[in-house]
RNA sequence: GCCUCGGUAGCUCAGUUGGAUAGAGCAACUGCCUUCUAAGCAGUAGGUCAUGGGUUCGAAUCCCGUCCGGGGUACCA
């Protein structure tokens, strides 16, 4: 039981004692005291004056009275402003630290084979083009997620939806095979999804040339757009396609293929990976059936263009298109095809979306249309719904050269940590190796820590010159305090200093030590509330403050100068458990920290 | 039009679910390296929490109206 608890269940044996009432534990309102005011936590009495029919003073002085005669940990309480302020005992702080530092796993919940089986869905990129800033915010939203939802007890699923049909793909395909004059990724040295990538490009030069010319001749907007040549042709391609014509499959294996071989760089160069990947070219036909059983059996209907909808407009939605006029399939098929598999595969108790809040409405459509085919896990999916990534000149648009790739970002950010490093020269004696994987690991910190930190429900804004920072709220600055942590703990070893992680409790320790410990004791409660409302920047922030205390005591105390022994001690495991929490608090945002830097 | 999310310092963001004098970082200015890493620490300045009402002991937070912005409302994904 922590101090929070016993505190809370301490005033509600006090308001029985006092004033003959029962209430909730939970309605109990802690909190931390005001910086400049003195105490360590602080029992808001407000909603107690009906019940005491005191004064607010009167009510907080008498709770405080009882507290202290009944809680061992509270030292003394002063009454300011109606607020009932706690001083909490540095024995009993000296004790959390205690089992904090002799607790690996502080703070996280391991699961077991018992526990929940959670999928998390995330990346789900089109086989078109390279992954840039948007698809980044997905990735690291997505990893972090899982690792927070492992992190509380749970088993955990990371999987990948691969977007690798349709008409965007045969876009791609016909621009090559028009104009593509044999490229390939080995022979251009081209990265592969990035040379198919300039080709839907180089679809879209030639499609827009000829709407023009089209419409010079008198076509209407709409006429030119449906009758251009190069979409006539790619949509020729996708019927092929679906008839399984060889030529166009080997075509589309081929260029496939290209794409995947640069995906695996990016995603190992970002650090995210997944436990099973989907195709949308094996589920598709799987939802199909699924929408073909539906309409046997009534859910929905058909038009007389033979196209398939579902008509929600009694769950609050509207009318939905399943399956086009022509048979094939749209988003909405494949996703009831895809979830389908999933359940077959694994016995999942809880689905988890990673997908833009621009498809909000989908993932209510797709929930419904799901628990009406009968699946009972259809209600309880869980749409983990964000905001977009934002340039300063407004939104990205990868068909007109306005989106910032992935590779180039974390590329250049690489370079950026080098430049830095070597200015600073901290890393003298470092082989190249090492150099490499330091500057990796501080310019990807710097990347996810920027984009986690973030309320993930909210849009954000990426300005290339003014994000690449390394001071400040930044995933640098808390890597450095751990470098820093690092330095001294090799300081210590080196001369032989013995470290005991059993403390005693009438150490004399410091406000700011006090201050630190009581930080270290909210990891537990940061972890937890981070997977209830599914927000990595719950632990981002959290770990900022904790880093940025940190620096305080650091820059006046001395830890190795310490001439007590005992204190000496005392602050080694501190620093050390911190390092242990900053490590792991970033590792569930799926960053890693460095010993030197 | 309808649905939905948002508006907090010049800029980017927090704000513990209704609590005390609204906080960080960046940018600007000023100090601090002979001492465990200055990617640090300390300080100055910067606010009508979009706006008008309401609810109550108490509102950035809850309710209603208005203004501004994002997204959705496709036989695109």
């Amino acid at each position: 039981m922590n101090i929070d608890q016993i505190i809370k269940s301490k005033i509600v044996e006090a308001v029985q004692a006092l004033y003959g009432q029962t209430i909730q534990a939970d309605s109990v309102q802690i909190q931390n005291t005001r910086k400049d005011v003195e105490g360590d936590m602080t029992v808001v009495v407000f909603p107690f004056l009906r019940i005491s029919r005191k004064s607010p003073e009167q009510t907080a002085t008498e709770l405080g009275e009882y507290l202290k005669s009944h809680v061992g940990a509270v030292d003394d309480f002063l009454v300011v402003k109606g607020f009932l302020n706690l001083l909490i005992s540095k024995a009993y702080w000296v004790t959390v630290l205690e089992d904090a530092a002799n607790n690996q796993e502080f703070g996280l919940t391991p699961a077991n084979e018992n526990s929940p089986l959670v999928m998390v869905e995330y990346s789900s990129p089109n086989t078109n083009k390279p992954l840039h800033l948007g698809h980044i915010r997905n990735n690291l939203l997505g990893y972090s997620i899982g690792e927070i939802i492992k992190a509380n007890g749970n088993n955990l699923v990371k999987t990948n939806i691969v977007n690798d049909r349709g008409i965007h793909i045969c876009k791609s395909m016909y621009a090559w095979q028009k104009w593509g004059e044999g490229k390939t990724p080995e022979n251009t040295g081209v990265k592969g999804d990035h040379l198919v990538g300039d080709f839907y490009v180089l679809f879209d030069k030639h499609y827009k040339a000829e709407i023009s010319e089209l419409m010079a001749s008198g076509l209407s907007k709409e006429e030119a757009e449906q009758q251009a040549p190069s979409i006539v042709a790619a949509r020729e391609m996708l019927l092929k396609w679906e008839a399984r014509d060889p030529e166009v499959i080997k075509l589309w294996e081929m260029m496939n293929q290209w794409v995947y071989d640069g995906f695996d760089i990016t995603y190992k160069e970002l650090g995210v990976d997944f436990d099973k990947i989907y195709y949308e070219s094996d589920t598709y036909l799987v939802g199909k059936e699924e929408v073909l059983r539906g309409l046997k059996e009534g859910l929905f209907h058909q038009r007389e263009d033979q196209s398939v909808w579902a008509d929600l407009t009694a769950d609050g939605l509207d009318e939905k298109i399943l399956l086009r006029s022509d048979g094939t399939s749209v988003y909405m098929t494949q996703d009831i095809g895809t979830a389908k598999l999933r359940f077959n595969d694994y016995k999942i108790d809880k689905m988890i979306y990673v997908v833009g809040n621009e498809q909000n409405y989908h993932f209510q459509v797709l929930s419904v249309l799901l628990d009406k085919l009968g699946f009972d896990w259809g209600k309880g999916l869980h749409h983990f719904s964000y905001g977009m990534v934002e340039l300063p000149h407004g939104k990205m648009k990868s068909r007109e050269g306005t989106v910032v790739d992935a590779d180039d970002l974390m590329a250049e950010m690489v370079d950026v940590a080098r430049r830095t490093s070597e200015e600073l020269g901290k890393l003298e004696g470092y082989s190249d190796d090492e150099l490499a994987e330091t500057y990796k690991t501080i310019a990807l910190g710097a990347l996810k820590y920027f984009m986690l930190k973030v309320d993930p429900k909210k849009n954000m804004l990426f300005n290339p010159e003014e994000s690449i920072d390394f001071n400040g709220n930044t995933g640098p600055f808390i890597q450095y305090t751990y470098a820093r942590i690092r330095s001294v703990i090799r300081k210590a070893e080196a001369s032989g200093i013995q470290v005991t992680k059993k403390l005693d409790v009438a150490l004399s320790i410091s406000e700011k030590e006090q201050e630190l410990i009581k930080s270290l004791s909210l990891f537990p409660a940061a972890v937890k509330e981070a997977g209830d409302t599914y927000s990595p920047a719950i632990i981002a922030n959290y770990i900022y403050s904790l880093v940025k205390e940190f620096n305080q005591f650091y820059h006046d105390h001395s830890i190795l100068g310490e001439q007590d022994e005992a204190i000496r001690n005392f602050r080694l495991v501190l620093s050390q458990t911190i390092a242990n929490v900053v490590k792991s608090g970033m590792n569930l945002l799926g960053i890693r920290v460095p010993e030197r830097m």
